[in-house]
DNA sequence: AACCTTACTTACTAGTTAGTAAGTGGGCAA
DNA sequence: TTGCCCACTTACTAACTAGTAAGTAAGGTT
């Protein structure tokens, strides 16, 4: 029967599926192999532990969003980007019954049962995210695209909280939740000539 | 043997805390036996099933809130009412090697593991919550002691989403990223006369 | 003194978990 | 054609999961 030449690929975009909707602790090798059509060894033959399938799912999320930034850097000014980084949130709300939730959350949830390497991982993916958002800021403060108080780096901390946080939220009271939380975040970094108030 | 007082509110206790920093699937009644010193068909004698449990988790969180806010009712003004509702998560982050997580945060990553039962009483906590902050935000901007734009309603899921947000990243990169994101959230949120650029 | 309830323990089940060891069949190289 | 390696399967283990049934000891009630 030898010679799927994917499996190992199919084995980590199942995965992946399974852990963002269930958790680390949620799925188990039957649950992929069931999905897959193959035995639970076979999983174990291409990612022995279950660490090891773990560490992959992160790395490959890094690696994903690594290549993301590059594409994105085509994208010319501070609110296509910004938009562009609402989105991929986006797609992990939409997807599937009741959504997903993006890995960063999953991540930090369950953070005391994974694996030192998988944490490290973790660790590193939130950094790369909280790095690009801090640069996004920056630049859009001096192009005068945006307006905020305090540091970029500050503020990409408080925009990448809220997206993490409506996307978690939105999957208790529904979608409309995310929503209303990116739009009023927007309405909030919206240029400003003279005040209210 | 029969007859110590207490060890529903103690099984209670300790599932909180196991929950809080491994996740409703990353504990078992074994786990709580052992830290009580009791047998786990002891710990069903009390909740038959897991999710009793973990419905009176949740629903002792809501009373928790419940009584915080009549409490917090003494506090005079907006900034005084919004530090101490940080205080709360602070509280967690604070907690233990490595922090907990707030209880909506793992409710909603964990959502689709959960029973209906449970859900239910997630949302509602969600809501409640929600609901306060969007009752301070109106009272507050009515007051002139903060100022956002949009509605109340808005503001206040941005707020409760970043809250939640921070707490969790937190975990992942260390509690200073929580204190530089509320930091900066009520920067944003301080009275402006006239506008920056 | 008899009995009932409460709060357990002991002993068990059936199913699931991660993980391993040994075997199997197809394809490729020498 | 022989032999080897890859990608599995079959068959298994030990530990753990939620959950149950039956027994037991203490304390209160009648």
């Amino acid at each position: 029967m030898a010679g799927r030449t994917d499996t190992k690929h199919e084995i980590l975009n199942v995965a992946e599926q399974l852990w963002l909707h269930k958790g680390y602790n949620g799925f188990s090798y039957q649950h992929i192999a069931k999905a897959i059509g193959i035995k639970s060894a076979a999983v174990h033959y291409h990612y022995p532990a279950k660490q090891d399938l773990g560490v992959a799912l992160v790395e490959r999320m890094r690696r994903r969003f690594a290549r993301w930034t590059e594409r994105t850097e085509a994208l010319d000014g501070f609110w296509p980007k910004f938009d562009a980084y609402i989105a991929i949130h986006q797609l992990y709300l939409d997807d599937g019954e009741g959504g997903r939730v993006c890995p960063s959350g999953i991540l930090d949830a369950e953070f005391h049962t994974i694996s030192e390497d998988m944490r490290h991982a973790a660790r590193e993916l939130t950094r790369e995210m909280h790095r690009w958002l801090t640069d996004l800021f920056r630049a859009g403060r001096d192009a005068g695209e945006v307006s905020f108080r305090g540091d970029p780096d500050g503020i990409a901390a408080v925009a990448g909280a809220t997206v993490q946080g409506a996307l978690q939220i939105a999957r208790a009271v529904g979608r409309g939740s995310f929503h209303l939380t990116i739009d009023h975040l927007k309405l909030q970094l919206r240029q400003r000539e003279c005040a209210d108030a």
